[in-house]
DNA sequence: ACCTGAACACCGTTCAAGT
DNA sequence: ACCTGAACACCGTTCAAGT
């Protein structure tokens, strides 16, 4: 985690981890089969920051629940963007996965949805806020702290602004919310249009 | 291309495009400022695969046009599981990105969208395929050609199928929804609720 | 169980030099 | 403009050997 805070994506390696630890590379396989095994110690260890228990709560509504949750991950994501395209790129099969999992199907349960569509809907959410949150440290050098939204907003803004609005005019007409796809207002649009297909599906 | 289906994922490199050119490495350097260069190319080339005139065709609904669009992004790039990753680590700004990104707002604002919920809509779609493949090429080795579906949802159910019931009653019982994930019956199931959230948004 | 030494087959990139 | 030669600072992984 040290190494991918301070160096971003590419700083993780076999080699780096063993240098951190005063020791041989292959002293390593000791302990990790492999370095995938490396990549998916550090989604486990990401993924355990975002917490769960906000899903649980039953004083809220199951909506604000979700909601609530997916934003924290998102925050959590965010606050280690070296770690995202591990996300991406590994199988998420740890313990912390299967909690998360169950929480959200017991959640959707509750809302109302039959459990397959519960199950369906789990897996909307997390693709959901991994890719959104993926495509968005893409842009970026992904090392912590991001420059702050309102400064990728203009960046982005700025290289939107070259765009012909004769061959492109609807994307000209909307470059400013273009520059925002990136932002907290745009990810919150995005789930509370996934929570409003999902109220749709539920049976009273 | 030839080596990213050959080899999966890891066979791009610059050196190896250089010994299928015939050429040292770094020869490549005249064309291509850089690694990111030569995957921002393959990203662009898989991308322009997929027919984006599905989506200007006035004659069907604009339901029927984006999620054709969606499935057929989606078939493109299993075809090229080796670039998925590609396409969530570096930032989509090529010609092609821009053409569907119009085509995308294009259609929601027809739909009955104003720009700015147009502008957001494309991205939630673009973010929703991309995520959902990227997810569903982490599971295989991304050599095309990938698993038959049915076989992939036949290895995640054994994988599933240790999932204890006391600890986590809902995904245990619905192991089998949960198989289905990264099947093309869960993405069209996630468009559809999608295109549901963005139908409510419509100004008649 | 845990580590080292040595080695293998790779990387991306730069720089000076050639045509 | 386009390529080579040589070099630098990296990779992941294996194998035999040591304690």
């Amino acid at each position: 985690m040290g190494l991918l805070d301070e160096g971003g994506p590419t700083a993780l390696s076999v080699r780096a981890v063993a240098g951190r630890l005063g020791v041989r590379p292959n002293a390593l396989y000791t302990y990790v089969s492999d370095r995938q095994a490396l990549e998916r110690a550090v989604v486990e260890r990401v993924l355990a920051e975002a917490d769960v228990a906000l899903l649980a709560g039953p004083a809220r509504s199951w909506r604000s629940r979700l909601s609530a949750y997916a934003i924290a991950l998102r925050v959590v994501l965010l606050k280690h963007p070296g770690a995202v395209p591990l996300f991406m790129t590994a199988p998420m099969d740890g313990p912390t996965a299967l909690l998360v999992g169950e929480q959200l199907i017991a959640t959707l349960v509750s809302a109302g949805l039959s459990p397959a569509d519960a199950s369906r809907g789990a897996y909307l959410l997390i693709v959901q806020v991994l890719g959104s949150v993926a495509l968005e440290v893409a842009e970026t050098d992904g090392r912590p702290p991001l420059l702050p939204e309102s400064e990728r907003v203009a960046l982005r803004r700025e290289a939107l602004s070259g765009v012909p609005a004769e061959a492109f005019p609807w994307t000209a007409a909307t470059v400013d919310t273009a520059a925002t796809w990136i932002t907290t207002t745009q990810f919150v649009w995005q789930v509370e249009l996934l929570l409003d297909g999902l109220a749709q599906r539920t049976n009273p």
